[in-house]
DNA sequence: AAACCGGGGGA
DNA sequence: TCCCCAGGTTT
């Protein structure tokens, strides 16, 4: 197998010799293994391997089937889809969650009936132009649904491409899943496209599986650059995790009796219109707003041990809380501009009022 | 807690 | 053009 093993220079091009025994090696495998007989393998058409695609971009096939089936059993053609109300689009998807792909299904369906007069169309351009279709899911329609000579690249055939060939990056990057292109556009076989594209997902979702590939029953596996380095699982590529920065800050939780102060949050941003306890960035604020409630910060202690973390999926927050108990007849701490709550420190007494898992975790804790 | 995943949409 | 996100589930 000709591989360009420098990562600066990658024309990605594969022999001819070398695309042959790749395309051998997988279809042969096909007539042998591989899967026929799932309900969008009969009597094919574009449209329900466009559904079918679709419903399993986000869900495993044993979840999808009888979606699938209720969809083609109320919507058998696209002009029954398109003709339906949203509403019911929407119920029928219950369950399969993501429902910005419903409503692009059922808006494809509508241009499908207006533009081009019920007939799914099998020009690439024009199916790739429809909401809810990139590259991998027109080229899956057309050759699947069709058998016209299209590359596909989901991700199953990411994993199966990235260890064959050993690249390098995550293929999240252009310039990586360019590449992933290349590999796909030479390797598609032009005789049988239906059966390459068919077989390369099969073999990502039961053979080239993300943590427990089963190399030795993988017609690639001779000559797998990965397995050759037994570095399998290395590939595909994970994304470069950002570094997370840490934020600080101080959390007041004023209790007064058997109540601790609380007040909402804004609309927008994190924890939006819940309740939580006023933040400080530091010390200095902190006793700048006590001097209004006439306590002196040399007379509070801040127990260390209740430091915490609390992650986000973009920064750490390292929280330390400080309690402060007042007696009875004591104001409350002046919270500008917001809501304020004294909350019932018994859970059972709680107004049901939003609270972030940060508030939820301090109030426990008291 | 992080990874997953094709496409949409924002920068 | 590139990068990042939403969304619910799996690992």
């Amino acid at each position: 197998m000709t591989v360009n093993t420098s990562a600066e220079t990658y024309p990605a091009s594969i022999k001819c010799s070398d695309a042959s025994w790749f395309q051998n090696q997988v279809l042969d495998w096909y007539d042998k293994y591989g899967r026929k007989h799932l309900p969008w393998q009969q009597d094919v058409n574009p449209y329900k391997v466009w559904l079918s695609e679709v419903m399993l971009q986000q869900t495993q096939v044993k979840t999808v089937i009888p979606y699938f089936e209720s969809f083609m059993s109320r919507f058998p053609s696209v002009v029954d889809l398109a003709n339906a109300d949203e509403d019911e689009v929407l119920h029928l998807w219950t369950g399969l969650g993501y429902y910005a792909r419903a409503r692009n299904l059922h808006k494809a369906a509508k241009r499908v009936r207006d533009q081009y007069a019920g007939q799914f169309p099998t020009e690439f351009d024009q199916v790739l132009d429809l909401p809810g279709i990139g590259r991998s899911t027109a080229g899956a329609v057309l050759s699947l649904g069709d058998g016209q000579h299209h590359p596909i690249l989901d991700g199953n055939v990411k994993r199966v491409l990235t260890r064959f060939f050993a690249v390098q990056g995550w293929p999240g990057k252009k310039s990586v899943e360019n590449e992933l292109w290349q590999y796909a556009e030479q390797l598609t076989s032009k005789t049988r496209p239906s059966n390459f594209n068919q077989v390369m997902m099969d073999l990502g979702a039961t053979v080239c599986t993300r943590t427990k590939p089963n190399c030795d029953t993988c017609p690639l596996s001779d000559k797998c650059l990965a397995k050759a380095q037994g570095r399998q699982t290395e590939f595909p590529f994970s994304k470069p995790k950002k570094e997370k920065p840490i934020k600080f800050c101080y959390m007041l939780m004023l209790v007064k009796g058997d109540k601790v102060q609380m007040y909402q949050r804004p609309k927008q941003g994190i924890w939006g219109g819940l309740y939580s306890f006023p933040e400080f960035e530091s010390l200095n604020d902190v006793e700048l707003s006590l001097a209004n409630i006439k306590i002196e910060l040399e007379d509070v202690e801040i127990d260390e041990e209740a430091l915490f973390r609390h992650t986000f999926s973009h920064y750490h927050l390292d929280i330390q809380p400080i309690i402060i108990r007042i007696d009875d007849k004591a104001l409350g701490y002046e919270i500008a501009e917001h809501n304020q709550l004294w909350l019932p420190l018994a859970p059972n007494e709680r107004p049901k009022v939003g609270l972030s898992a940060v508030a939820e975790k301090l109030l426990n804790q008291i």
